[in-house]
RNA sequence: GGCCCGGUCGCCUAGUGGUCUAGGGCGUCUCCCUUUCAAGGAGAAGGUCACGGGUUCGAAUCCCGUCCGGGCUACCA
């Protein structure tokens, strides 16, 4: 039998940094075992649709390099994969199950709902439904449905136990009794999630459910669905949650969260992928940089973590230095490229890449590295002065340090180096004494890329001019 | 409240009865390298394995209890 997963979104929001690590989860397995990964979009709630979520999932895989085989736009044997096409499907199987005595017709108002949870919790009771609509008769309640707003209520046994053997918790095990009357179909003819997950990965074979731990509570109502048509309930894994700093369940108020986010930021959707395995995985040795393809080799189902992991945006910078400098200088050069201001000549940016490309875990850091290269500075006289010497000795040390590099023969960064080398030596300064202003100037920042090179890349003239009027800044 | 899941350095984790005086990575700190910042190298600090009982010659690893945290508890997924 073929492994066939799928990644099954509701289209409320963006694509989630936490549901990137479950479909890449599913994507592994899948890849790993030959198998296929589906889509399905899950868009059994009308009321919270986003119109931005689902070109915010197909363009966060795309980049992140995630593929799958079936889904809305690339098609299938197994369709339509979006389940607001798929309503008479769950209405067919709902009816199935009233006609079974598995689930029935229930007329209660929202009204009537409300003021049963209130009263229970008044009186501390346990806040489910009274199974109030169970006791009408069949042939009555099909009658009345025919032209009063209903919903469709699953019929859970009064005792019994069911149990799963989660691939990665072990057995777990529900007492029905605490089990309440699950609405399978809503009153606008919408299923809800339980009834179209059990529905659709039914339909759609899929042999291994993979999700988020948020959904081992509804298990026990899936069973019921599965007994009740007479499906084998296909083996499942509930993987950790990725949390926020405070432990709780990530979501935007501990930040950024979106995919979109992140690309924005400048990370590099290698250090993301590699960073985000990790979280709830680990493979048993000291390795920890992966590919995706070293992630298709190496990862197993069986090595997923129990517990929650919380995220770490410092460990995910550092995937992302990691990353940077195993990227190509043309792929960098090519990375930046949507990055960069599209005024900054491109030939000086590949230029500038091997100097810079140690220094960044992110791709928007290329821009404050370089921003000298393009635009003027203009640096302040206190930031200018040497270390341990007055305004005057800084200038006329710049000035010997200009008419040096005005001397030269060629304008490369190794006799850039020798002049100053020799600028430094002359004056009796300390290298760093001479090179600070002289960064200061021609940079107008204290940290940045090896001065040498800097100089190289900016050129003569403009290090020169640069150079004078610091001089000037220093003299007025 | 109820049901369920979880609990190893600040964070991600290795570890499934003895080789654990609990290993690695991130972060922090120190030193080296050095024209700044990085990168790189060498080191350090940091964990009574949530706690308490057992079982066992021996427990982070097995059992029970407690505590703490989380998820779910909608005609949301």
């Amino acid at each position: 039998m073929t492994v066939r997963v799928r990644f099954a979104p509701s289209p409320t929001g963006e694509l989630h940094i936490g549901s990137v690590r479950t479909i890449l989860y599913n994507y592994l397995f899948a890849k790993q075992n030959g198998g296929a990964l589906v889509l399905r979009i899950e868009d059994t709630d009308q009321a919270r649709l986003d119109p931005r979520a689902l070109p915010s999932i197909y363009d966060g895989l795309h980049w992140l390099g995630i593929g799958w085989d079936e889904g809305p736009r690339e098609g299938g044997p197994y369709g339509p994969y979006v389940q607001s096409e798929r309503l008479p499907l769950y209405r067919e199987h709902a009816q199935r199950l009233v006609d079974q005595g598995d689930a029935y017709f229930c007329f209660c108002s929202k009204e009537r709902l409300d003021q049963l949870r209130a009263q229970q919790q008044a009186r501390k009771e346990l806040t489910r439904y009274d199974r109030f609509c169970r006791r009408i008769e069949p042939a009555l309640a099909a009658e009345r449905a025919a032209r009063d707003p209903h919903v469709v209520r699953l019929k859970v046994p009064d005792a019994g136990v069911v149990a799963i053997d989660d691939l990665v918790h072990g057995k777990v095990e529900w007492q029905l009794a605490t089990i309440e009357d699950q609405v399978l179909l809503k009153s606008d003819g919408f299923p809800t999630y339980h009834l179209a997950v059990v529905v659709d990965d039914h339909l759609m074979e899929v042999t291994h459910i993979i999700r988020g731990e948020e959904w081992l509570a509804s298990v026990p109502k899936h069973i019921l669905v599965y007994r009740a048509f007479g499906w084998d309930v296909p083996p499942m894994a509930h993987v950790p949650l990725v949390l926020g700093p405070d432990g709780k369940k990530l979501s935007k108020r501990h930040g950024a969260t979106r995919v979109t986010e992140f690309r924005e930021q400048g990370h590099l959707p290698e250090a993301l992928v590699n960073y985000l395995a990790l979280v709830g995985w680990a493979p048993g040795t000291e390795d920890e940089v992966f590919s995706l393809d070293d992630l298709i080799a190496r990862w197993r189902i069986e090595q997923v973590q129990k517990a929650g992991g919380k995220w770490d945006v410092e460990r995910l910078r550092w995937f992302g230095g990691v990353w940077m400098r195993r990227l190509s200088e043309d792929e960098l050069a090519r990375r930046l490229d949507g990055v960069l201001p599209p005024e900054w000549d491109r030939s000086v940016v590949r230029a500038a890449i091997p100097v810079i490309r140690e220094r960044m875990e992110v791709l928007t850091q290329a821009r404050d590295l370089i921003a000298f290269l393009f635009t003027d500075v203009a640096p302040e006289a206190p930031l200018l002065v040497a270390k341990k010497r007055t305004a005057e000795e800084t200038r006329a040390a710049l000035a010997r340090a200009t008419s040096a590099l005005g001397a030269l023969p060629a304008f490369g960064h190794a006799q850039v180096e020798d002049a100053l080398k020799a600028v430094a030596m002359d004056l009796g300064w300390k290298q760093g004494d001479l090179n600070m202003p002289v960064r200061v100037a021609v940079t107008g920042t204290k940290v940045g890329p090896p001065l040498y090179e800097s100089i190289e890349l900016l050129g003569r003239e403009r290090a020169l001019a640069r150079l004078e009027r610091a001089e000037t800044v220093l003299a007025g």
